[in-house]
DNA sequence: AAAGAGTGAC
C-alpha cells in the first residue's frame, strides 16, 4: 500500500495542478468508489478523455489504495473497446497502471494481446512490462522477461531496461548481480547514466553496503558525461547516516555546490540526529528545514513526533502534530496517539484535548483519536 | 497519448 502510494506520488501531486482537474471536478470530487468507476467509463466514450493520462493515474491510485483492484480491472478492461488500444503508447498505459496497482497477470495479458490487436511491441513497451515486474515484487519474472523476451518479439533491451534490471536486483537484495549487470551493459554499448548511478547509489548506500556505494559514487565523478544531482548527494547522505558518519553527513550538506537541498536531504540528517537521541540536533535541522526553499513532510513529521514522544518532548510533539495538519501530511493515527497519551500523563489535558480535535475534524484524514479515559 | 532513480515504521 505504501508502495502503491510512493509509485503514484509523482502523477497524483501533478493532477492536482492540472487542468484536467476542473474539466473532470465532477469525477475527482465524487466520494463513492463505486460511482467513480461508473463515471469513468461514461467519460472513456470520449476520445478526448482517453488522452487525459493524469485522470486515468489518479483514478486508477485512488480504487487502488483502497484495495479495489476488481474496479481497477473493471476501468481498465473497458478500455479495450475503444481503437486507441492499437497504439503502442495506450496499451503502454494501461501496462504500467496494472504494475503501478500491483496487477502483474493483468499487465502481462495486456502485452500478450498486443500482436492480436495489430500494436507493435517496442522496446518501451518490453520496458514497461519489465517496470511492471519490478513494480509488482514479481522478481520471479524478472529474469524470465529481460533473458527470454527479446529474442521472442525482436526487440533489444535499451538503457531503460537495464535500469529496471539493475533496480530488481537491489531490491533483491543481489547486489552482486546488479553491479554485474553495470559491466554487461556497457559490454553491449549501453552507456549507464544518471538514472544507473542513482539506482545503483540508493541501492547500495541505502542497505549497508557503504564502500560498495563508495565505489560508484567515485566511478560516477569520474565520469565526464554524468553531473550528480541532488538524489545522488542524498543516496550518500544516507550512506554516510547509515555509517553513524554524522559529522561526514553534515559536511556534505553543507557543500552541495551549486545543488539545492531537498526535504530528503534535511530528512536523512534528521533520521541521523534521531538515530542518535540528539534532541537539540534533529530540533535545529528540523527548524533550517522550515527555514529552506523545502517542506517538512510526511517522513519528516512521523519520524520527529515519534522522536519528541520517545524523548517525553510533548511540548514540541504538540507543536508538530498541529504543523503536520497545517502541511496536509497524513501521519500513522498510532504516532498521533502517543502525543496525546504524553500530554495527558503530564497533565496537559487541555491541549490533549485540542489536538484530540484537530484530529476529528481535519478533512486531510479524520483521525480517531481518543483521550486515554475514553478508552 | 507512452518505459527508468528517493524519505518513516508497533
Amino acid at each position: 500500500m505504501s508502495t502503491i502510494s510512493r509509485i503514484f506520488r509523482t502523477f497524483s501531486t501533478s493532477v492536482v495542478k492540472s487542468p484536467a482537474k476542473t474539466i473532470y471536478d465532477e469525477l475527482y470530487k465524487e466520494r463513492n468508489l463505486k460511482t467513480v468507476v461508473q463515471k469513468f467509463k461514461k467519460l472513456s466514450q470520449s476520445h478526448l478523455f482517453r488522452k487525459q493520462a493524469n485522470v486515468y493515474n489518479n483514478t486508477v491510485h485512488r480504487l487502488a489504495s483502497a484495495k479495489k483492484h476488481k474496479w481497477v480491472e473493471e476501468i481498465l478492461e473497458d478500455q479495450k473497446q475503444y481503437d486507441d488500444i492499437s497504439k503502442e503508447g495506450f496499451a503502454i498505459r494501461l501496462i504500467s497502471l496494472y504494475g503501478k496497482s500491483g496487477m502483474f497477470d493483468h499487465a502481462h495479458k495486456v502485452f500478450d494481446e498486443m500482436p492480436e490487436r495489430n500494436c507493435l511491441q517496442t522496446v518501451k513497451s518490453f520496458n514497461a512490462l519489465l517496470g511492471a515486474c519490478v513494480n509488482c515484487k514479481r522478481f520471479d519474472k524478472v529474469d524470465e522477461v529481460f533473458k527470454q523476451l527479446p529474442e521472442k518479439i525482436s526487440v533489444k533491451p535499451d538503457i531503460v531496461s537495464y535500469n529496471i534490471v539493475i533496480k530488481a536486483y537491489c531490491e533483491m537484495g543481489l547486489f552482486e548481480l546488479a553491479s554485474s549487470m553495470f559491466d554487461e551493459m556497457r559490454c553491449n554499448g549501453i552507456n549507464p547514466d544518471l538514472v544507473t548511478f542513482n539506482t545503483l547509489l540508493i541501492g547500495f548506500y541505502g542497505n549497508g553496503r557503504f564502500d560498495d556505494g563508495e565505489i560508484f559514487w567515485d566511478k560516477m565523478m569520474n565520469n565526464a558525461s554524468i553531473s550528480p544531482d541532488i538524489r545522488s548527494y542524498n543516496a550518500r547522505l544516507v550512506g554516510f547516516v547509515h555509517e553513524k558518519k554524522l559529522t561526514k553527513a553534515v559536511d556534505l550538506i553543507e557543500n552541495l555546490g551549486c545543488l539545492k537541498p531537498d526535504e530528503f536531504s534535511y530528512n536523512a540528517i534528521i533520521n541521523g540526529f534521531c538515530n542518535n537521541g540528539d534532541l537539540e540536533e534533529a530540533k535545529k535541522w528540523y527548524t533550517k528545514l522550515v527555514e529552506s526553499d523545502s517542506a517538512p513532510n510526511k517522513a519528516t513529521f512521523a519520524t520527529l513526533i515519534r522522536f519528541a514522544s520517545k524523548m517525553c518532548d510533548f511540548d514540541w510533539a504538540a507543536e508538530l502534530f498541529k504543523q503536520s495538519f497545517e502541511q496536509k501530511c497524513v501521519v500513522d493515527p498510532y504516532v498521533m496517539q502517543l502525543v496525546i497519551d504524553g500530554l495527558v500523563k503530564e497533565s496537559k489535558t487541555e491541549e490533549a484535548k485540542k489536538l484530540v480535535g484537530i484530529g476529528k475534524s481535519s478533512k486531510v484524514r479524520r483521525y480517531n483519536l481518543m483521550m486515554p479515559a475514553d478508552e
